[in-house]
DNA sequence: GCCGGTCT
DNA sequence: AGACCGGCA
């Protein structure tokens, strides 16, 4: 691991909502889904979002909580879901896996110690993108009419391949990654308080005087979710090797170092399984009636929880539907 | 991923 | 100064 090393790289600023409007962002699916679930689950008591069966769908109080946020700066997402996973993750998938194992256990002893905030911060933790809440999560998307796409293999590659194509105007991410896929400009904390920031490749490439390719080199030094990194390497002394030595293998003779599987990692980035097959359209016209029915009839959702976010998301879109025929 | 403390 | 590490999301 250790992407975040890749934000010292990174050319970022901050930039509003209002610099936004009428614009296409490709969202990474998962990345931003994970974000309302495991809020939503950490703020909200268990059986508003459990259904009589014991079936979970946290995911649906996020997303109608998450979705008015585009709508209201007229920002259109289109979402971009992951495909296969490659091999190569194995080892970050373990290490997760490992951890989330570790958190249950510590879940298990605070449900007896009846630690009640203890419980639901760590199960906020705990939480997994199982398929029924991608599945769920995509029914509700289809019903309020928002675009979706489905990834070859990494949505975060898929989007960045959108964006570049100029199919949209942003990628939309927290994830560093981004950076390697090549997406020119990636806007992150689109689920959070307040505005946006806007990460800027060309600019990334030019300030530190690297090629794409050196940037992947340089962080694949570092390390990034498909290996280790080189102990010893961050970011200043990836960048000044690759200005040195030119590419990654050179770095790597030079140090006698090896990394296992460096070009199927560098050509992951460079060169990913990207899909041209999607087809999307930005005029959302949503069922709001049959998204709510969804949600708190086929779901069981608690209504209060859902009510606020369906109006939101009724008065930004009706509201945008005016503005096309000023 | 982010932050703050600590090691080299 | 730069990298590392552990706690908390």
């Amino acid at each position: 691991m250790g992407n975040a090393d890749l934000r010292s790289l990174a050319v970022i600023a901050d930039i509003s909502f209002d610099e936004l409007g009428g614009s296409v962002v490709a969202v990474d699916a998962h990345n931003w889904l994970y974000r309302y679930l495991t809020t939503t689950v950490k703020f909200t008591t268990e059986h508003k979002y459990t259904t009589d069966e014991g079936t979970e769908v946290a995911n649906l109080i996020g997303v109608v909580q998450g979705l008015p946020k585009f709508f209201e700066h007229d920002l259109t997402p289109v979402f971009v879901f992951d495909g296969a996973v490659t091999d190569l993750k194995d080892d970050e998938v373990q290490k997760r896996r490992e951890q989330r194992e570790r958190y249950e256990a510590k879940l298990e002893d605070a449900r007896e110690a009846g630690d009640a905030t203890r419980v639901a911060k760590l199960e906020s933790r705990t939480q997994r993108l199982t398929p029924t809440i991608v599945e769920t999560t995509r029914e509700l998307l289809a019903l309020l009419d928002v675009p979706v796409v489905d990834a070859p293999a990494e949505g975060e590659g898929q989007a960045a391949y959108m964006a570049r194509k100029g199919d949209v105007d942003y990628a939309g991410t927290e994830d560093y990654d981004a950076l390697l896929f090549g997406a020119p400009l990636t806007l992150r904390q689109l689920t959070s308080k307040g505005d946006p920031e806007l990460m800027d490749f060309e600019a990334t490439l030019a300030k530190h005087d690297l090629t794409w390719e050196q940037l992947v080199d340089a962080a694949i030094l570092m390390g990034t979710d498909f290996n280790e990194g080189i102990s010893g390497i961050g970011p200043k002394t990836a960048v000044s090797a690759l200005q040195e030595y030119g590419d990654l293998y050179a770095v790597l003779d030079a140090r006698g170092e090896y990394i296992d599987h460096a070009d199927r990692i560098r050509q992951l980035f460079l060169d990913p399984a990207v899909s041209d097959d999607y087809d999307f359209d930005t005029e959302i016209t949503p069922d709001i009636g049959a998204a709510r029915r969804y949600v708190t009839e086929e779901w069981e959702v608690d209504p209060e929880e859902v009510g606020r976010g369906f109006e939101r998301i009724e008065e930004s879109v009706v509201q945008t539907g005016l503005d096309r025929w000023n």
